[in-house]
DNA sequence: CCCCCCAAATATGTCGACACTTTCTCTTGA
DNA sequence: TCAAGAGAAAGTGTCGACATATTTGGGGGG
């Protein structure tokens, strides 16, 4: 249900590459909770494999942010404090509006065409109101990736994707946050897809950046309280 | 002279760290260089360990993006394609455009007089056109570095740092280029603080941007010859 | 009763060896 | 002569074991 596409793999399929992805998975949905400490051995011993690979996909989640290492002390699951889940909000508002600037410029008319198709299946989906939630949670980092995806830059899809999308998506799951703002969002969304219909790059830069930056209010609202 | 500032260094140093850094020198500096492939073997001999290590300094120079790693097939040195190069200008005007605008409603006035002792500085360097060039290269970096640090958002500064100025220096190094328009860069350096110290955040960013786009388009041009 | 120090236990860092994959080379056949 | 295939060589992936650092627990002293 959920298209975050993994970059394409590679054909054959190591033993670090599987775990890595297990273990992130258990990461982002909370399995292992923020904040505990890893275990090489118990880890290994968990997913039968030795320490060598273990260690490399350990490495790797360090690089996505999703575990802190430090040197003969083992890893820890991070658990983001609110200024730093602030922090991804300000980058993501900077890096999704240069995205979307890029998107209305260089999307493949086709590429628009599926965009305005998911807005009007989630605009279906948010009038019942039951299923509203999950489906705007990942809907909304549905749009978001197909945007991202439209700029055609490269690293910009892959810091979006790898890094910050994961852990927003993990401190979804650890907060359990419902978004009351979702028919809020989905208007906003539809004005971003409009501008970049209408290749007006500069104003679909500043309408993400303001829906960015509303959604980091909404949450600095809710994590006052 | 290059003040790139390694984050706060453990208290113990690893093999794996200590390598990671030399060989993280080697690349920037072209000692080893672009496309080459990295042989696990031959490099744990120069270096008098084994290839455990090695294969975690690896590791994280691939997150770093400096080398590639293909399962099976070993680590390549990345040679950054033209277009590659552009991505990441495209990158840093979105990232330190939103960094001017945080240091300028969030730098100290410590820092702000720091910054304008260090452009007076460089003023002085460009003068003597000799060492312009390789001063006007790196104070570049160290100018951009001190604003990136002034935002005080420390995810915005490990990516900016611990990835793409590398980078940056890495294809400087690659291409020896000269900057013929260090006069102008530098004025353009001036105009971004003196709105950081009046705290016009909105102008210190679109200053930033214009600057690196500035940038971008003179290697592009540069490129295309 | 609390604090400090030391030792055992546990975990991480490092190493060498083995298995499997990829690549190169040499042979064989058309 | 060239192409295809088999075998060898080199390289990466994985594993188990050892060395070193950290943590934990207990004992002694204040």
């Amino acid at each position: 249900m959920v298209a975050v596409a993994e970059s394409l793999k590679p054909a054959t399929l190591t033993i670090a590459d599987r775990v890595f992805d297990q273990v992130r998975q258990a990461i982002v949905q909370g399995e292992i909770p923020p904040g505990s400490k890893i275990s090489e051995p118990v880890l290994a011993a968990r997913y039968g494999i030795s320490r060598g690979p273990l260690r490399e996909a350990l490495r790797r989640l360090e690089s996505t942010n999703l575990v802190e290492r430090r040197p003969n002390l083992g890893a820890r699951v991070i658990s983001l404090s609110n200024d730093q889940l602030l922090e991804i909000y300000v980058i993501r508002e900077a890096l999704e509006g240069m995205a979307a600037r890029l998107a209305a410029e260089r999307m493949t008319e086709d590429a628009i065409a599926d965009l305005q198709r998911l807005l009007s299946q989630h605009r279906s989906e948010v009038e019942r109101t039951d299923w509203q939630t999950y489906f705007q949670q990942e809907g909304d980092l549905d749009f978001h990736f197909q945007i991202v995806q439209g700029s055609g830059n490269q690293r910009l899809i892959d810091i979006l994707c790898n890094d910050l999308y994961h852990l927003a998506r993990m401190y979804r799951c650890q907060f359990g946050m419902k978004s009351d703002r979702a028919a809020v969002a989905l208007k906003e969304h539809q004005l971003v897809a409009d501008a970049i219909a209408e290749r007006d790059g500069e104003l679909a830069e500043w309408l993400m950046r303001r829906h960015i930056r509303t959604s980091r209010r909404a949450i600095e609202r809710r994590l006052q309280r």
